[in-house]
RNA sequence: UCCUCGGUAGCUCAAUGGUAGAGCAUUCGGCUGUUAACCGAAGGGUUGUAGGUUCGAAUCCUACCCGGGGAGCCA
C-alpha cells in the first residue's frame, strides 16, 4: 500500500533559487506570469518563485490542496503547479462572506488569492501568503467531492483516477524528473553531434521479429503495425546524416504484467555510422551519467518528495562496471543460478548480478542466438553477438540494449534466411549494405525504466503520465 | 498463456459460520498557528456477479468478471 501522496507538506517552494538556470535548460516551475491583473497592478505569480516577492501584495492562481481551520483562523494550501503554498485567512482581518467561503472551501477547487508574501520559519517552503481576498473560480461540490483524499488509496483506484492523480506531489514529482531526464537525454545528444530524425511508428512488418505487435487495419485491406524500435530506420539516417537519434513511443504486445512493463514506452536510439560496440558502450555510459548528473543538480526538490536516496545515484556515476557475457554466467553460477550458457538472462538473473553493485554494469557478447538477426558477429568468436546491455542497479533491470550492426550484405542474408524472415520486406535495409556500407553502431533506452531508477519507484507506471498497461487502457 | 494474491460504506481496512464495524471523506457544531491538524455528533451497505452447501454465509464450495504481484518475453 503506498501512502496517498494525495496531501502532504507544504511545496518545495525554493523560491529565489536559480535552480536549473546554470544551462539554460527550461524549468515548467520558474516562469511567473508577470502581468498585471484586474487594473489593480498586482503581479500574479508563480508559487515557486514566490520568495522574489516578500513583503508585496501579489495575486497565485491555482487549486485548493488541503485545508485546515481552527475557529478564526483557516490555512488553504493553495498548489499551482509549480508548487504548494499555504495561505493563512484570518477571521477578523477579511468580510465574513470571504472568511467563511474560504473555511468551507472543497478540496481541489479553482481559486485566484490575493495576499501578501511573508517569509514564515513554519512553512515548509518558507514562505506563506496572508489572504486579503480570493475569487473562487470553479467551487467542488460536496455532493461530489475531489476522490483522491489525503489518506491512503490503493493502486487500482489511483489507477482509474489516473486524470486527477498527476495533480498529486509525489506524481507531479515523479514527472517533473521524467522532464528533466528527457530534457537531459536530448540536450546529451544535441551538444554530441547527433541529428535527431524519427522514426515511423506505422511500420510495415516487424524490426525484430521477436516480440509480439500491435496490428492495425490500414486502407484498402492493408496491415500495418505498431513500431516496437525505430532502429532499422536508424540505420539509414545513420548513413545520411552520420549521427541520428530518434526519440519517441514504441509498442509492445507482450502480455508481460510486471512492475518494469508497459505496452506503449518511450525509447530514444541513437544510431552511428563507422562506428563499433566499443562506442556503444562509450556514448551510454556517457549518456546516462549526464542525465544523472543533470537530474542531482536540478531536481533536488522533487527527489526530496520521491524521498530518493540520491547517494545511490550519486555513486552510480562511477564508471560502470564491464563483463562479457561469459563472466556473468560464471558469476550468477557462483551465486546458485541454474542458468546455463546459451540462453539470456531472467529478471532473477539480472538482480543477482547487479545486488552486489552500486552502478550500472554492461555485459556484452551474449550468445548470438538469443539476440536479434542484425547483431554483428564477434570476430574472435562467431558464436558470440557484438550486442551489450547495460544493467542497471537497484533491480531496475536492463535499461540499455545495443550493440554493432550487420554491414556485411551476405552475412545479412544468410541471417534473415536463419531467422526465416521474409526478404522482400527488408529490400530497402539490404540496400544500406550494398551502397556505401560501413560498420555501424547504437542502442535503445527506455524512459520509463530510466525515470524509475531516478527517482526510486517500484513501478515504471508512475513514470509516465497516462501509462498503457496489459490490463489498463484508461483513462 | 501460466502461477499467485485479492474484491466488504466514496476511500483504506476489520469482522474465520451466528445482530456488518472503525478511521478518513461528506454534513453540522467547537477551536486564532494548523502541518495527512484535532475534539464532538449525524448520514452513509443487495459484502464483485451467478449458482450451491447450511437452521443460518462477507466467511465454506463451483463457475465467471475485475484488479494486484510474478514467470515466460522484453526496454
Amino acid at each position: 500500500m503506498a501512502r496517498c501522496d494525495g496531501t502532504a507538506q507544504a511545496a518545495p517552494a525554493c523560491a529565489g533559487t536559480a535552480r536549473g538556470r546554470d544551462h539554460g535548460t527550461s524549468d515548467p516551475r520558474s516562469t511567473s506570469d508577470t502581468r498585471q491583473t484586474g487594473g489593480l497592478m498586482i503581479p500574479r505569480v508563480r508559487v515557486a518563485d514566490i520568495g522574489r516577492y516578500e513583503g508585496q501584495a501579489v495575486q497565485i492562481a491555482g487549486w485548493l490542496y488541503n485545508l485546515r481551520s481552527s475557529g478564526k483562523i483557516c490555512f488553504p494550501q493553495v498548489r499551482d503547479g509549480s508548487g504548494i503554498i499555504q495561505c493563512v485567512a484570518v477571521k477578523s482581518a477579511l468580510p465574513e462572506e470571504l472568511f467563511d467561503t474560504l473555511k468551507h472551501l472543497t478540496q481541489e477547487s479553482s481559486l485566484m488569492i490575493q495576499g501578501k508574501v511573508r517569509a514564515e520559519a513554519r512553512a515548509a517552503g518558507g514562505f506563506e501568503l496572508d489572504v486579503e481576498s480570493a475569487t473562487i473560480v470553479q467551487r467542488v461540490p460536496e455532493a461530489a467531492p475531489y476522490p483522491i483524499t489525503p489518506k491512503d488509496h490503493g493502486i487500482d483506484f489511483l489507477m482509474d483516477h489516473r486524470h486527477l492523480w498527476l495533480r498529486s506531489r509525489r506524481q507531479h514529482a515523479a514527472l517533473i524528473v521524467r522532464h528533466e531526464v528527457v530534457k537531459g537525454i536530448r540536450d546529451y545528444f544535441d551538444s554530441n553531434g547527433f541529428v535527431l530524425v524519427d522514426a515511423p511508428i506505422f511500420t510495415p512488418a516487424a524490426c525484430e521479429g521477436t516480440s509480439t505487435l500491435f496490428e492495425l487495419d490500414y486502407f484498402e485491406d492493408e496491415k500495418v503495425y505498431l513500431t516496437q524500435s525505430g532502429q532499422l530506420y536508424g540505420e539509414a539516417t545513420a548513413a545520411a546524416f552520420g549521427k541520428t537519434y530518434c526519440f519517441g513511443p514504441v509498442f509492445r504486445a507482450e502480455k508481460s504484467k510486471t512492475r518494469r512493463h508497459l505496452t506503449e514506452f518511450w525509447m530514444v536510439e541513437p544510431e552511428m555510422a563507422f562506428a563499433d560496440l566499443e562506442d556503444v558502450k562509450r556514448v551510454g555510459e556517457e549518456l546516462i551519467r549526464f542525465v544523472i548528473t543533470r537530474v542531482l543538480e536540478n531536481r533536488k526538490e522533487e527527489l526530496k518528495v520521491l524521498e530518493r536516496d540520491v547517494t545511490k545515484l550519486e555513486a552510480a556515476c562511477a564508471p560502470f562496471h564491464r563483463m562479457s557475457y561469459d563472466e556473468a554466467v560464471v558469476k550468477l553460477k557462483a551465486k546458485g543460478s541454474e542458468i546455463q550458457w546459451g540462453t539470456d538472462f531472467g529478471n532473477t538473473d539480472e538482480t543477482l548480478l547487479t545486488d552486489d553493485l552500486d552502478r550500472p554494469v554492461m555485459v556484452d557478447r551474449y550468445p548470438a542466438a538469443v539476440k536479434a538477426f542484425y547483431f554483428a558477429p564477434a570476430p574472435e568468436r562467431a558464436d558470440c553477438a557484438l550486442g551489450v546491455d547495460f544493467i542497471a542497479p537497484e533491480g531496475y533491470g536492463e535499461i540499455i540494449g545495443g550493440g554493432q550492426r550487420i554491414h556485411d550484405l551476405d552475412l545479412l542474408l544468410k541471417r534473415l534466411e536463419e531467422h526465416q524472415l521474409p526478404r522482400e520486406a527488408f529490400e530497402w535495409y539490404l540496400d544500406l549494405r550494398k551502397y556505401g556500407s560501413v560498420p555501424h553502431a547504437g542502442f535503445g533506452m527506455g524512459v520509463e525504466r530510466f525515470v524509475a531508477w531516478m527517482c526510486g519507484l517500484e513501478h515504471v507506471r508512475e513514470t509516465t503520465a497516462f501509462p498503457r498497461m496489459l490490463y489498463r487502457t484508461r483513462p
